[in-house]
This record gives C-alpha cells, structure tokens and sequence, in this order.
DNA sequence: AGGCATGCTTAAAAATTAATAAAAAAAATA
DNA sequence: TATTTTTTTTATTAATTTTTAAGCATGCCT
C-alpha cells in the first residue's frame, strides 16, 4: 500500500516509518506541508496520515487544499492529544480516522488497512468477474481463458484491471500514467501503447473474441465489451 | 481562483489573503472600495470578499455600484457583528454569502469554495442539451443522433460545440479560426468550409431536421435552430 | 443575362497519431 | 556477477485526421 506520511518529528516519524514498512507499505515521507501537497497532487496515494501541527502547513491546512482540488485518498490524523473538543475538529476537517499520538503498531496497522479497505469496494470483495472465455479475478489480479490462466507482468495486470474497473470509459494517456504508474504524464513516449498492444494480444481483446480496446484518436482508449 | 479581496485593516488582510493563498488562490488584495470596483469592473473574478466597512466606500456600496452594472461575481461579506440585524441587512444587500470575522481558515476555505461552485452551473450541471433529434453534451465534448453516438474528429468537435455555444450568432472565419484553430486567421484556405460542411452533413444541421449551418455571404457562418 | 467573386463538396495530399516488432535499458532473480 | 524477466524506448509501418486543391454551384452587381 502506496502510503503519504507528514510528520516534522524527526524521531518520532522513523519509528512509525519501521512499523509501516515492517507490514510491507510503500512509505513516502513529508516533512514540509507545502511538499507534501505537492507530490500527493501528483502522484497517487492510497492512505495519507498527517500530524495534525506542522510548521509550514499544518496537516489540516493540506487537507484544505485536497479537498479544493478534489480527488485524494483518505486521511488519518495523528494527534498528541485526544480531548472531545479535537476529536470533533478532526472530523469536522475532513478527515476518516485519527489516531492519539503515541500509536501502538496494531492500532496504527489496522487502522489504515481498515481505512483501505472501506475506500477500496471494488478491490477488497473477492470479486471475480466472469465473461464467457474471459475471467478476471480482481482480488487475486488474476486473469483466465477458457480455464487457463494468462500470465501478465505486473503493469500489464496493474492497466488491465484499471480498463476492466472503468470498462467503456475514455481513459487519457495522461490519466493512465497517473493511475497505474503513479507518476507524472511524460507525453512523448510510446510507452502505454505497448502495454495496450500487449493487452490486446495477451488477453485477446479482439472482436471476434467480444472485446475492443480502441483507440480513440488523439484522446486516449476505451475497453468495450460487445 | 481568482479572488477580489477588499479590506484595508492591515494585518488582518495579510493572515486572510495567506490562509486563501495557501489554498492555491490567486489573491488581489484592495485597501480602497473605488480601486476595487474598477478593477473588478474591468477584470474578471470568481469570488470577491469585501470588508463591510471600509473608509472611501464601503463594501456595500461596492456591491450596490457593481449592481448596476450587471454582471459580477459572487461575494462574501466579511462581518465583524453577528447580530440578527445585520444579517439581514447582509443579505438585503445583495450579497451571496457572509463571515464573521475573524474566520477559522477552513470555515473561509469552505464557504469560498462552496460559493464558487454554486455560481458555476454551467461547468457542473446543465452541459447537455437535448434538441429534439440532437444532443449536445458540452461535458463530455459529445453528440448522439437519436441517441447514437456521432464520431466526430478533434476539430470538428470543436467547431461544432463553438457552433452551438454561439448559436444564432454571425461568426466570420477569421474568428473561428482564432477560437478554434488559436492562430492567426489564413484567408485563402478552405479549411473552415471543409469542416462545416462535414458538420452539416454528418450532423444533419439541414432544414429538413430543423437546422441551418449557413454561410452568410462575404461574412461567415451561422448556426439557426428553426 | 453576363461576369466575377465567393461558397460547396469531393477527392487526394500532407500531417499527425497509433500499432507493433524489435532493440535497449532497467529490474529482478539466481 | 551472470542470467532472466520486465519495462521502456526506438523505429517502421499503418491508420486517421487535417489541409489543400479543383471543379462545379450559387450569389451579387451592372
């Protein structure tokens, strides 16, 4: 899980660094508000967990500026102290879940996978979809024809279950690279339409099989089912 | 966002336009009403925050002033009383929204935004229109023919949603060419005829399905719904 | 009507964008 | 480190869009 940490405390952020990557996180860690808000417009987080008081832009004010732009991952507040008073703020803030400074691993861990979990529907029921010859499985990102299983990579399985989820929406190269490699559109690469041409062949979206991934010129692709 | 903000306390407009910055908004901060009013008269905001009083000319009277010259931007009074009588009167004036100061950066935050987009239905609500036969959705840069989809190419879709944006409005090629090409109008091409006609033809905009696309001689095209 | 200017439409040329194979680079694995 | 696998880039060919060109049609004026 793809995790956006802000903490200025230096200490006190290595430790919780250990406990999440210990549990097999991809752990990005702020110090700066400003950064932080930054890279999170850009890239694409699973869970945040802000401190509630930070120097240059507290976790709160980030939380701000999330909501104006409007898609971001859910938040957990870490806050030192755990009046009613606070409580009510952090809720009131936006956030899904806040946790008491210092936290116990279990606590922080089940936390942020519950919170995961409740913003991820479509990933967490072990859903399998069955069309025909095609099965894709997408709790075990799994894909099958006529039984047998289809080995893809990793960012071939990773963009092929994004076109499943959002099957018969335009998806823009941009949109894409930000989705499924996290990262900032870089234009003039051929890069997804290799990936494209793999999936096309490799699960074979094809006509006669009852499946296109067209291109829409100039604009980006689209998974149809006939 | 573009932002007007009149108030000629000094230190209090400087941790306002921080908070408002911070969020990403593009700020410009007003001491006198009488500068305020040309300049919003002249350029185009998405929000203005007034002051309630302020020495030359008080926000109202602002507001009374950008009244009678219709067309404005929402605004948010900024109020130091919170008296039922001046409610009242806040919004007797004419204003959108108030706040009572000194306001709580999220309490600002949320009612700029909220503001913001109350005033945009064009770019949030209303962007599909439904003629009979033909449906524009400006949104999604779309047309359906009794609700089949019409594929249209990049530049005719652009001419065609400029067409029915400006409908029953003489548009000359040069500024066509400006709008939807964004270079400097090329007099002895046909290009723009070349796209129209398509644009009839494969929008049916012909008298027989209650359209005119015409040209109107030595001047341009219209677009006529009959 | 005659004559010229402008507009319409079709077809072909030019420019842009996409598909795929193959090479190169990067990452993972042994 | 060597080997394999995955990912990205590059290059070539193909497809699509856009523009230009050309012939005919229509409008305007004397």
């Amino acid at each position: 899980m793809k995790i956006a940490f802000l903490e200025d405390n230096k200490s006190f952020a290595e430790n919780i660094i250990a406990i999440l990557e210990k549990a097999g996180h991809d752990v990005k860690h702020f110090i700066s508000g400003r950064e932080c808000l930054k890279v999170i417009s850009a890239e694409q987080f699973d869970v945040c967990i802000f401190d509630w008081e930070v120097p240059d832009m507290s976790g709160t004010e980030v939380l701000a500026s999330l909501k104006l732009k409007g898609n971001f991952p859910p938040v957990i507040f870490l806050t030192g102290r755990d009046a009613e008073e606070d409580v009510v703020k952090v809720i009131e803030s936006g956030a899904d879940d806040y946790i008491v400074k210092p936290p116990s691993t279990s606590i922080l861990l089940a936390r942020v996978n519950a919170l995961y979990r409740r913003n991820q529907p479509n990933k967490n029921l072990e859903k399998i979809e069955n069309y025909g010859h095609l099965m894709v499985d997408f709790a075990k990102r799994k894909f099958e024809i006529d039984g047998a299983s289809v080995k893809l990579t990793e960012k071939e399985t990773e963009l092929a279950l994004y076109f499943f989820r959002q099957q018969g929406a335009l998806l823009s190269r941009a949109h894409l690279t930000k989705v499924v490699w996290g990262t900032t559109p870089d234009i003039d690469t051929r890069t997804i339409d290799v990936h494209v041409s793999h999936l096309r062949s490799k699960l074979n979206l094809l006509p006669q099989f009852g499946w296109r991934l067209i291109s829409v010129y100039h604009q980006g692709y689209r998974l149809e089912k006939l």
